[in-house]
RNA sequence: GCGCGUAUAGCUCAGUUGGCUAGAGCGCAGCUCUGAUAAAGCUGAGGUCCUUGGUUCGAAUCCAAGUACGCGCACCA
């Protein structure tokens, strides 16, 4: 059965658009689960895809990895899972959903349905539920056009079923969030789920505290002003502390001033005014950043601190002080050690506030619990201003060296309070506004700059403010909506991690899992960032005081907060509910309708409410080994698929985030399995100039658009251009190719020169060979006696070597490798060698062949065929579209009918010749080296030439001249190859002074240097040059300033590489020029041929004429030639009317021709 | 500040266990070839393989220090 034929030029999104059709047509993806049905396992576990938007190219890199090994493991006899999943629930949806419906606060949430908190709640998480599946459906769509076979959720029936029946899983799923409770029940099973009452960075826009891990995504370089303020001292009349603070609207709450005893201050005298600062600070350039006062080397090392332009550079203290002074001057009258300083008492720069009159700190829910828990003496805020100790904590650094203490506003100066018994007073609300009892500035927001405004005039009302500036800082905002976050008290939930920077308690325990791991690509050292990460974590915050999430299952009882329990299963709920089952049954775990159920506290009797909070959205993906796996509820089956052998995803950020949550939960569920043994980490996609990607500046790239539709992106000056639809498996070759532990550029610039060095060439081979197969009746199910030349045997026996790396390489997770040495073979070896070399045998016409000839024709259709399709095979896994188009044609009916059924090759080391190898390599060389020669004698290659003779260095040299002698004549246009084996060597050298940049350091004595590089040995001196400068003639010369010629004979031309020498007859003779000229001829029919659109097997009637003697001279010795290698059948001797003029070697030839039959 | 990583041509990057004259693609200059044409080949210019020192017969490769950049951690009153 022939071939179609192909097209040259050819559209891949659309013809990798008809390949889906195919498999969904022949069932390509149901066949291979089924031929692999009960075949070993290798278990693939998906990192979950946020289902909140259209994907990204970023997306696509990770889901082509996915998507390879999946496939090299199915070609290789593994039953898969084949399972996606969608990560559904947090913040991310929830920010999405307040936009669509146009909600600013949480108090627009509770207000959907005015008046009906449970209401507009419902109707909240409804339509957050409603956006992952609109996503979600969405995704699925984009991820199968990349190629990507999973067991997706393609029909309406499919996506109209609860996300717990689909095949995708989600982690919104029932399933999901039960496994959480019991990954929480165990860790509360253990003491480790407790309550934290803390100060933390919380999102005022969002009324969400922040993570620790999510706090590292948002730090950002901005501007605050700080404001240097005076406390004065009681018992001390005219005597100040200096302190300082970026955060003006902490100073409503400030209780204490922090020093550290082992400090000096200093007494500085300033009109009348005493203040006290730190001895160390007080001269400090505070442009530079923090080092230790105490080296001497600290000021030479110390570097510039990160600031924004067009702030102006801070002052130090000391110039503060003159400028402040005048005339009159300051000064120095005493040093202070900070010891003798402690329990100073002074006045707050707020102590006219009602919130600072209040006993045991503020707001009134504050105070309870510190008077509960015992952190302090009965005792307002204003009643305990005093000095402190912060021991080491407070440094010469920056500030003062005192430091303004706000108990609820500060993660250290919380803790000092609870040593030092301070009361802590916490200003502002979950919004960031200030409370009632804070005076004129209640119901202002901490971040409005106008608050700060308020502020310093209050200050300056009181003579309190000493100075302000404008200072710079790396402050952290929310990583979701940007806003600047606020230090505020709050109470969180949180699971013990064991002590800090110890390899005890749950922490430890991780560890000792992460050593069981394979982190990939080694370079990335991925085991000792995951080490890095828990030695220094804090304590895992897992609460979110938001609506769509996992409803944490902590009930608290209603009359005594410190009693509370971990409900394990939904099981569990029901058998304890003593109030809102029956509302909550039939709706999913999560809020409003949890909300509603009751237990009771066994021990006091009383009702138990659950806490309002959802969960960390890292539990969810971080269940996933579990819960997709059906830990709870098929335990043979996670038995069978549990640890997943791969998993992969893009590293930033996700040793402290998936990476983490996965060891983590899988360390407590399974008391210390690893959740999966090989982890393949990968960069970050960047546009194509190496910039970050964002939408705003319009150089991201929507899936689609690099898909299908094409797009826009700046160009390298900025401006908007359009670029065509990359295609799926031209993206998927640029991400398979490339380094994962390094960022890739995206583009259509790299889209391009990856489609024109590696697609294009492939489907060039691949229609050369199928348009001549065709041609030529070539039907691979009914084999014809071959002979093979040494070249098939060559093509054959590299592809095994292509094959051994493909399975290296796919085995250690390392496609990289496969994908530069599949490139090597196509270009080098396959298109630049095989076909070249071998177009005459597979273009030659079957009628005119002998039985040898068609036999050595048949063989070379042969090799090709194998070639091809094993090409196919091997590259199915990464490109799984073109791959499959061309098996497509060139599959027999006995063959599989995707190539996706095909098993991956293996490598058939009887077809293995090494020394065949070595000698075409050889060959190739000495091919690259007779053309370099050509180019020195600068003969064109149409030109024929007597002799090349060659020097070996070696004996793979040796004996590629003897066996490929007939290759050389033809690849080089030589009458005939020699070696030469006398023993002068074929090449002289010789040395000139490159005066370009010689002649400056030799000056006079160039000509003396010249005579003396016209006697030396040019061998020697060029071996010398290698290692160094040489002097000649006193003065050192390098490499660069001398160039080595290499000569050949009289009449010839030469080159050397690495001891090869090879030289070619230079001198063209009369005969030889009649040849070169009837080469020109042909090769101006030929084009003329296809310029007036014959066929290749089109017989023409020919006119030539030239007024030309020499022309006509090589026209008529070559007659008969010409007329063979154009198909002319007949000569004309009239001009036609047609007639076209072309120009050879400066002369005009006449040219007209037509078709004959 | 602590830790990890990276540094190879104008750009993007390969370079296996140390080995002979360090490579590719793109870009640039020139040439060539062409019925594979969205082509292809050759040559050239362009390199302090970040610097310094060490190990070694031999270092882009191994070791140490330094510099620059990136990342992680800590700090950010």
């Amino acid at each position: 059965m022939p071939f179609e034929k192909v097209e040259p030029q050819a559209d891949f999104p659309a013809l990798e658009r008809q390949m889906l059709e195919l498999w969904v047509r022949v069932q390509a993806f149901e066949k291979l689960k089924a031929k692999n049905a009960g075949k070993p396992r290798w278990s693939f576990l998906d990192g979950p895809i946020t289902a909140n938007n259209p994907m990204g190219v970023h997306h696509a890199w990770g889901r082509t990895y996915k998507d390879a090994y999946n496939r090299y493991f199915a070609m290789t006899g593994h039953e898969l899972r084949y399972q996606q999943g969608f990560d559904c629930q947090g913040l991310w949806v929830e920010v999405e959903v307040e936009k669509e419906l146009g909600l600013k606060s949480k108090r627009d949430i509770e207000n959907l349905v005015p008046g009906d908190i449970e209401a507009s709640v419902n109707h909240f998480v409804q339509a957050c539920k409603d956006r992952v599946n609109k996503f979600a459906r969405v995704q699925t769509e984009q991820s199968i056009r990349l190629g990507f076979w999973m067991n997706w959720d393609r029909t309406d029936a499919e996506w109209a079923k609860s996300p717990d029946e689909r095949h995708s899983y989600f982690t919104m799923s029932e399933e999901n969030n039960y496994t959480i409770w019991s990954f929480l029940k165990k860790c509360h099973h253990k003491g480790m789920v407790y309550r934290g009452y803390d100060v933390m960075p919380w999102c005022g826009r969002c009324g969400v505290g922040i993570s620790e891990m999510e706090m590292k995504e948002g730090y950002k370089l901005v501007e605050h002003r700080a404001a240097f303020v005076k406390f004065p001292l009681k018992d001390r009349p005219n005597e100040n502390l200096l302190v300082w603070t970026t955060t003006p609207w902490t100073l409503t709450s400030n209780v204490g001033a922090a020093i550290n005893p082992e400090l000096t201050y200093l007494k500085v005298q300033l009109k009348g005014e005493i203040y006290y600062v730190a001895k160390g600070v007080f001269k400090q350039n505070r442009m530079e950043s923090t080092g230790d006062t105490e080296e001497p080397e600290a000021s030479a090392k110390a570097k510039r601190r990160d600031w924004l332009d067009g702030v102006p550079h801070l002052n130090t203290i000391e110039q503060m002080f003159k400028s402040k002074a005048g005339k009159e001057g300051f000064s120095i009258i005493g040093e202070i050690k900070g010891k003798e300083m402690l329990g100073w008492e002074y006045v707050g720069p707020f102590d006219d506030l009602p919130a600072q009159q209040h006993a045991f700190g503020f707001p009134e829910e504050v105070a309870s619990i510190v008077e509960q828990r015992g952190w302090c003496p009965a005792k307002s805020g204003a009643e305990s201003h005093r000095i402190i100790t912060g021991g080491a904590d407070v440094s010469e650094s920056e500030g003062t060296g005192i430091v303004h203490t706000a108990p609820g506003c500060g993660q250290i100066d919380f803790t000092w309070g609870k040593e030092n018994g301070l009361p802590p007073v916490a200003p502002i609300d979950d919004s960031g506004n200030f409370y009632e009892g804070f005076g004129s500035l209640t119901g202002k927001n901490a971040t409005d700059s106008a608050t700060a405004d308020a502020i310093f005039d209050a200050l300056k009302a009181k003579d309190r403010l000493f100075a302000t500036e404008r200072y710079v800082h790396r402050y952290p905002h929310c990583w979701r909506c940007k806003t600047e976050l606020l230090y505020r008290l709050v109470d969180e939930w949180f699971i013990n991690m064991g002590p800090k920077q110890t390899e005890d308690g749950f922490r430890g325990d991780i560890m000792k899992v992460v050593n069981k791991v394979t982190f990939l690509p080694e370079s990335l050292n991925g085991r000792a960032r995951e080490r890095d990460w828990l030695w220094n974590m804090g304590d895992w915050m897992i609460s979110k005081k938001r609506y769509w999430g996992l409803s944490l299952p902590i009930w608290v009882d209603d009359k005594d907060p410190t009693q509370f329990e971990v409900i394990g299963s939904r099981e569990e709920l029901k058998e304890r509910a003593v109030e809102g089952w029956t509302e909550f049954d039939g709706h999913t775990p999560h809020r409003p309708w949890v909300d509603k159920i009751k237990i009771r506290n066994r021990q006091t009797g009383n009702l138990m409410s659950r806490i309002p909070d959802v969960g960390n959205p890292w539990l969810d993906a971080g269940i996933v080994a579990f819960s997709t796996m059906k830990y709870n509820t098929d335990r043979d089956y996670w038995n069978n698929w549990f640890p997943a052998d791969f998993i992969t995803e893009s590293f930033p950020g996700q040793f402290r985030n998936w990476f983490y949550a996965l060891l983590a939960m899988s360390t407590m569920m399974s008391d210390g399995l690893p959740p999966f043994k090989n982890l393949l980490g990968f960069a970050t996609v960047k546009d194509q100039f190496g910039h970050d990607m964002h939408k705003s500046t319009g150089n991201s790239i929507e899936f689609v658009a690099a898909a299908d539709k094409g797009g826009t992106v700046p160009d390298a000056k900025g401006n908007s251009t359009t670029f065509a639809p990359i295609g799926a498996d031209v993206m998927r070759w640029l991400y398979c190719r490339h380094n994962p532990a390094s960022n890739l550029n995206f583009g259509p610039i790299p889209a391009n020169e990856v489609r024109g060095k590696f697609h294009i060439k492939l489907w060039n081979c691949y229609g050369f060979f199928v348009n001549y197969g065709r041609l030529d009746g070539f039907d691979p199910a009914t084999p014809q006696a071959a002979t093979l030349q040494d070249i098939d045997r060559w093509i054959l026996s590299d592809l095994q070597g292509l094959i051994t790396t493909a399975r290296q390489a796919f085995e250690s997770y390392n496609v990289m490798a496969f994908c530069l040495e599949a490139e090597r073979f196509l270009d080098d070896r396959l298109s630049n060698w095989y076909i070249r070399r071998n177009r005459p045998r597979l273009q030659s016409n079957v009628s005119d062949l002998d039985t040898a000839g068609l036999a050595d024709k048949w063989a070379a259709h042969q090799t090709l065929y194998t070639v091809m399709t094993t090409l196919c095979k091997l590259f199915a896994p990464v490109i799984p579209f073109l791959s499959e188009v061309m098996w497509q044609n060139l599959r027999t009916h006995q063959d599989p009918e995707s190539v996706h059924l095909c098993d991956f090759p293996k490598a058939d080391l009887k077809l293995v010749d090494e020394e065949l190898s070595k000698d075409m390599d050889a060959l190739l060389n000495l091919v690259t080296l007779g053309g370099a020669a050509r180019n020195l004698a600068k003969i064109k290659f149409r030109q024929p030439l007597a002799e090349l003779r060659v020097q070996p260095a070696t004996e793979a040299v040796r004996r590629a001249v003897e066996r490929f002698s007939d290759q050389l004549r033809e690849e080089l246009n030589v009458k005939g190859v020699r070696k030469h084996d006398e023993t002068s060597p074929l090449l002289s050298a010789s040395a000139k002074l490159n005066k370009k940049t010689a002649a400056a350091k030799l000056g006079p004595k160039l000509k003396e240097a010249e005579a003396y590089l016209a006697t030396a040995s040019a061998l020697e001196l060029a071996d010398k040059l290698k290692l160094g400068p040489v002097e000649i003639v006193g003065i050192p010369l390098e490499g660069g300033d001398i160039n080595i010629e290499y000569q050949a004979k009289a009449g010839w031309a030469g080159v050397a590489d690495r001891g090869t020498q090879v030289a070619i007859d230079a001198r063209v003779t009369e005969e030889l020029a009649k040849e070169g000229l009837a080469r020109d001829i042909i090769r101006q029919i030929q084009d003329h041929r296809k310029n007036s659109g014959l066929n290749m097997e089109d017989r023409i009637s020919l006119y030539l004429h030239s007024d030309s003697a020499k022309l006509m001279v090589a026209l008529e010795t070559h007659r008969e030639h010409i007329a063979a290698e154009t198909l002319t059948t007949q000569w004309t001797q009239m001009p036609p009317a047609d007639v076209a003029e072309v120009k050879i070697e400066g002369e005009m030839l006449s040219v007209s021709l037509r078709k004959t039959s």
